[in-house]
DNA sequence: ATGTCCGTAACCTACGGA
């Protein structure tokens, strides 16, 4: 089995690369984030033409998540909480319950935002904390944060900014002890960024952060054999700002 | 330390958000 996470930065904009990608490496289930679309405009007949199910929770301009799957798609759940904008989306495929989420940004440490990314990892935390034990679980998504100076090019250069500030790195970890783990981190120590600002050539020099996750109930985090990171997505011609996270599982479907 | 890209509204450029 094969699970990828990408925050593609448009779905319109990405259409071709992201049907290419797919194309190329046949993922199960694909996690999205920022489609930046309403439903009506999500490629549902698209995707369904390429051999995959389709969920979305979309709003338009901002946000929006996806879930396509090869492997059954049930039991969609739109929404995290009170949250009124479209940033996580839950189905079941084949038996593992699989979520897409885009935590918010925060803006900057004193910005009402960073209030609202704060109270929106508890909330991800309450629901994860709710699941029943054996419920096997995959969460993927963009989170906007790096867990540790070792997921950051120059920890000193960002010094005071959102995505590496304490408390944040605290809320993620809070959602990890639900019995989670990071499937990136369980297979490296090296740095293995997954997202690289657009602006000062930060994609070649290096300059990236890793804050995009996919993590697995430990149960199904022991049957991962590989998790890398698709660097190459992020070169070419009109690239996503992330790169996809890709894990593969010894789990026949 | 801010050099790009996205969608939108309204035009052929500027803006908010990331």
């Amino acid at each position: 089995m094969k699970v990828a996470t990408w925050n593609v930065n448009s779905l319109t904009a990405r259409w071709s690369r992201v049907q290419q990608w797919i194309v190329e490496h046949e993922p199960d289930v694909l996690l999205i984030q920022e489609t930046k679309q309403n439903d009506a405009k999500f490629p549902f007949a698209a995707f369904a033409a390429m051999g995959y199910e389709s969920a979305h929770y979309g709003q338009g301009q901002w946000n929006g998540v996806a879930i396509i799957s090869r492997c059954g798609l049930d039991d969609v759940q739109r929404g995290l909480g009170d949250d009124s904008e479209a940033r996580f989306i839950g189905a079941t495929c084949a038996r593992l319950r699989m979520y897409s989420c885009y935590v918010p940004n925060g803006r900057a440490l004193d910005d009402p935002h960073y209030q609202y990314k704060l109270r929106w990892l508890g909330m991800l935390r309450d629901l994860l904390a709710a699941r029943e034990a054996t419920q096997p679980v995959l969460l993927g998504g963009d989170f906007n944060i790096a867990l540790s100076n070792l997921d950051v090019y120059d920890p000193a250069a960002l010094e005071g900014m959102t995505h590496v500030s304490e408390p944040e790195r605290a809320a993620l970890r809070e959602v990890l002890s639900t019995d989670l783990v990071d499937l990136g981190r369980s297979v490296t120590q090296e740095p293995s960024f997954t997202w690289w600002d657009y602006r000062n050539g930060s994609f070649h020099r290096g300059w990236g952060l890793r804050i995009d996750y996919l993590l697995a109930d430990a149960a199904t985090a022991q049957r991962v054999q590989t998790v890398e990171v698709d660097r190459e997505a992020r070169k070419g011609e009109k690239p996503s700002d992330h790169a996809p996270v890709v894990a593969t599982f010894d789990w026949t479907l």
